[in-house]
RNA sequence: GCCGAAGUGGUGGAAUGGCAGACGCGACGGACUCAAAAUCCGUUGGUAGUGAUACCGUGUGGGUUCAAGUCCCACCUUCGGCACCA
């Protein structure tokens, strides 16, 4: 940043009379003795569970991002205390995970090592941040205490038949050496680190989530959460309600395919498997003479990476297995066809083709010469193929003439009537492989023995130890693989020699829990204790960022019901409410990022105005859900706020007096004051926090001007509007605040004060402002007294001459009085 | 390709269908000062006019309404998600 130096000159000349690097200091150091953010248990009833997604302890310091997530829900927390709520705000580290160990690899230091470290920094750094965290309440997610207990959540799942093992085509990333969840990947590629995913045959553990993928769905509706981010669940769950339907084939076997299109079954010219389809060597038997070229396209297939094969750009390809199906209402024989625009890991991995009315089918049948058959028309117009809309039927025998709509049900309960399929649900969700074949992660707890199989390691014997001397280079097996002292052990069940599984799980299971250890951080009897999580939970309030739509907060949903399932918790949600804070760009309007070279770090601002100033510029300068690029622009304007309140705080206290009537002056300071409170309680719950700082710069605005203009001061009055000003910043500046308040005489902290209530006689006024139109066309602004009634009004405006002169010689057609805003009266 | 969100002054951003541009930044003018900084007081959407004022203005084009940034339709642009899901 090449103009810190210019910023640093400009901004020295800002005088503040308070030095906030002492008084920040001074502060944390009182709230830490005094306990006041640590969570009282005598108030559960007035709980507020306000939670933070928590970090991962990277060695950089906190960035711009980490601030503008906790600064401002900070912010939040300590007005909802204000309000009488008994706030608990953990924090902690979600401390496993890539990151750490391919920092390991590239220097050798021990991921331990650095991960301890990189969290000693960052939580001073968090501390320094002013924010109400209970650290008596923290996490770390690889410290032994809290991963025995992440095993202990793998056992319960697996005892519920939720957690399996199963050979299967995975997401394999080149370059991390690890299998990745479906969630992890995007356009094909690993989300850490870019490369190009493979596909690898391996076996897996994997948990159910399809299993509640049908109450994730629903109970979307449940939960107050952005209609963005359920939306994107809703898609990433991806619910279609169609129809199986049964294909015989040839050689005596079933072929059953999934549509949502039943309604064209008599148009079906080919059947498609997968490549992969498990019939696919019969079908070879069958037709040796094929073999050859069913075999080359099955590798040619195997292959093709994801992106290739995942591009709809791509030509279709596909080849003919000599084989037929029988038509299950026709009776007609079909060709069975491989291809891999068919997935095999969706629905049942087989397809019934309808060239005439699907884009994909027309393609492939165009292409290799299959006939065309139409059995859907537009509705009263000329039918281009593909034709993939609704239409009526026709070649579709006692079918012809349905609607679309008709047509699927009544088809679907005919094919149920003869046996040949019926109507089924399926989900584009898949089960979440959890397996990481990486060292930084909590073991899984699993132990395979020669004679018994697979068996869980006993609850006793948790947690199962992650050992710290690990060769953890990448050798493309687990690094726990080579580690003799920790794969070596006895099998539970026979007592016979069996060894650990290797892998790690997906630090995606540690993050999935969290929430629920916190109320309960310090128990090493239990997870947690059931009385107590269900009393501070469900989590009322949780702040971060949206790109966890589909991956944690999906996760975190799921593990919830099943807890609540195996009778663990007795809630269905863990997040009530979910925000999601904006994204801050680079001042180029990229994403911060080193290789932008745009990365702007808060310590020099922090340095120069202190943590509240910082915070309170994220939070005035932009829309808090929607974030942008960064400028400094503000961040003095900000300081300069801070500053006028200082004066007009110490100014005040010199003053001595008694009090007189409310003039018109302090009706007018009481007006802004009150209106300032009613907005700042609405708009705070609704995290608009830049609309809650412009109501306090307008009531401190009204203040200064009071203070200016009037000579006789009302004394007691303004050192009551002084105070609640206090009062009414605190949450946005706490410890400017609370400096101020003890400025001021008192002993208490601010923030055992109450949050200033609004008085809605105050906020009436003798009279209002009103835009007059005429033919909705301003024509004048006219003061109105209050309680009139809609023709009173119509009356005044109309002897108003500005009025007067515009309605001469006309009629009134119409009135329309907006109380408190506007009168349109319409003429002609 | 499909789904979703957004587009407002020079600028960050405000507006339960009811005075567009709150509150700031910047800019301009003034006070204070030997001078500057800081501070304080004004002005500040555009065009025309000395002026009161008039007209035009929320991506573009239509529409509903007494009244549209806000609702409806079509389109353009940007961002986010999904992407051969049958």
């Amino acid at each position: 940043m090449e103009s810190n130096a210019a910023v640093r000159v400009r901004f020295s000349e800002v005088i503040f009379m308070m030095d906030m690097k002492s008084v920040e200091s001074k502060w944390q150091a009182k709230w830490e003795k005094s306990k006041q953010n640590v969570f009282n248990k005598k108030n559960i009833d007035k709980k507020l569970y306000v939670l933070e997604m928590f970090s991962y302890p990277s060695g950089a310091k906190l960035h711009v991002g980490h601030w503008y997530n906790y600064g401002p829900t900070d912010t939040y927390a300590r007005f909802k205390r204000m309000q009488g709520y008994e706030v608990f705000q953990p924090m902690g580290f979600d401390a496993f995970g890539l990151p750490a160990e391919n920092y390991a690899i590239k220097t050798g230091i021990h991921p331990k090592d650095s991960t301890e470290k990189n969290i000693a920094t960052m939580e001073q750094q968090l501390r320094n941040m002013g924010a109400m965290f209970d650290w008596s309440a923290e996490i770390k997610t690889c410290e032994e205490n809290y991963y025995k207990w992440t095993q202990w959540l793998f056992l319960q799942l697996y005892k519920k038949g939720l957690a399996y093992r199963k050979e299967s085509l995975v997401n394999w990333c080149p370059s991390c050496e690890t299998v990745l969840a479906n969630e992890q990947v995007i356009d094909s590629k690993c989300e850490r680190c870019g490369s190009v995913m493979l596909r690898k045959d391996m076996t897996q553990w994997f948990l159910k989530i399809t299993d509640y993928a049908e109450e994730l769905l629903s109970d979307l509706d449940k939960i107050d959460w952005p209609e963005k981010t359920k939306l994107m669940q809703k898609n990433w769950i991806g619910k279609s309600t169609g129809c199986e339907i049964h294909f015989d084939c040839e050689t005596g076997d079933d072929i059953t395919v999934f549509t949502t299109r039943p309604d064209t079954v008599f148009g079906v010219n080919y059947v498609v498997l997968a490549p992969e389809h498990p019939l696919v060597d019969k079908l070879k038997e069958a037709h040796p003479e094929k073999a050859d070229a069913i075999d080359q396209y099955v590798r040619y297939a195997a292959e093709a990476n994801d992106i290739d094969r995942l591009s709809t750009a791509r030509e279709k390809t596909g080849v003919f297995t000599g084989a037929y199906a029988t038509h299950p209402l026709t009776k007609k024989k079909v060709p069975i066809y491989l291809a891999d625009y068919v997935l095999y890991s969706y629905g049942t991995g087989a397809v019934m083709a309808v060239a005439a009315h699907d884009e994909r089918d027309y393609a492939f049948a165009k292409k290799y010469g299959i006939p065309v058959t139409q059995v859907i028309q537009k509705a009263g117009g000329e039918t281009i193929l593909p034709y993939c809309e609704d239409g009526i039927l026709v070649n579709s025998g006692i079918f012809d003439g349905l609607s679309g709509e008709e047509a699927r049900d009544a088809i679907a309960v005919h094919l149920t009537k003869i046996g040949k399929g019926g109507k089924k649900v399926n989900y584009r969700l898949r089960d979440w492989s959890v397996s990481r074949q990486r060292y930084w992660g909590a073991p899984i707890p699993m132990i395979h023995c020669e004679k018994c199989g697979v068996v869980p390691v006993p609850e006793k014997d948790l947690p199962v130890k992650l050992p710290y001397d690990v060769e953890f280079r990448p050798t493309g097996k687990s690094p726990l693989a080579s580690h003799a002292g920790f794969m070596k052990c006895t099998c539970p069940k026979c007592g016979g020699k069996a060894s650990r599984d290797p892998d790690t799980l997906d630090t995606f299971v540690c993050s999935s829990w969290y929430y629920l250890r916190y109320p309960d951080a310090h128990n090493d009897k239990q997870a947690w204790s059931p009385e107590l999580i269900n009393k501070m939970l469900p989590v009322d309030v949780y702040v971060g960022g949206s790109e966890h739509a589909c991956m944690h907060l999906l996760y975190a949903r799921f593990i919830t019901k099943a807890l609540r399932d195996m009778g663990y918790v007795n809630f269905d949600e863990p997040f009530k409410r979910l925000v999601h804070q904006g994204i801050i760009l680079g001042p180029d309007g990229n994403r911060m990022s080193k290789s932008h070279g745009n990365v702007v770090s808060p310590d020099t601002y922090i340095e120069e105005y202190g943590s509240d100033m910082f915070r309170l510029y994220l939070m005035f300068g932009f829309s808090y859900t929607e974030g942008g690029p960064w400028s400094d622009d503000g961040i003095k304007s900000v300081a300069k706020f801070a500053d006028r309140i200082e004066r007009l705080v110490r100014k005040s206290l010199e003053l001595s007096g008694g009090h007189s009537n409310m003039t018109s002056a302090e009706k007018n300071v009481n007006y802004t004051k009150h209106y300032a409170i009613k907005n700042i309680t609405r708009d705070v719950e609704a995290f608009s926090f830049n609309t809650s700082i412009a109501r306090l710069m307008e009531y401190v605005n009204a203040l200064q001007k009071y203070d200016a203009e009037v000579a006789e001061k009302n004394v007691t009055f303004y050192k009551d509007c002084i105070k609640d000003l206090i009062r009414m910043i605190a949450p946005f500046i706490p410890h400017f605040a609370e400096e101020l308040w003890q400025v001021y005489g008192n002993k208490n902290s601010v923030f055992d004060e109450s949050y200033p209530l609004f008085d809605e006689k105050a906020l009436v006024k003798d009279e209002t402002e009103y835009a007059v139109q005429v033919n909705s066309k301003i024509k004048a602004k006219i003061m109105i007294p209050e309680g009139l009634s809609d023709d009173d009004i119509r009356d005044t405006v109309c002897a108003y001459p500005e009025i007067a002169e515009a309605i001469a010689g006309k009629t009134i057609r119409k009135c329309i009085v907006v109380k408190g805003r506007l009168v349109n009266l319409i003429v002609g």
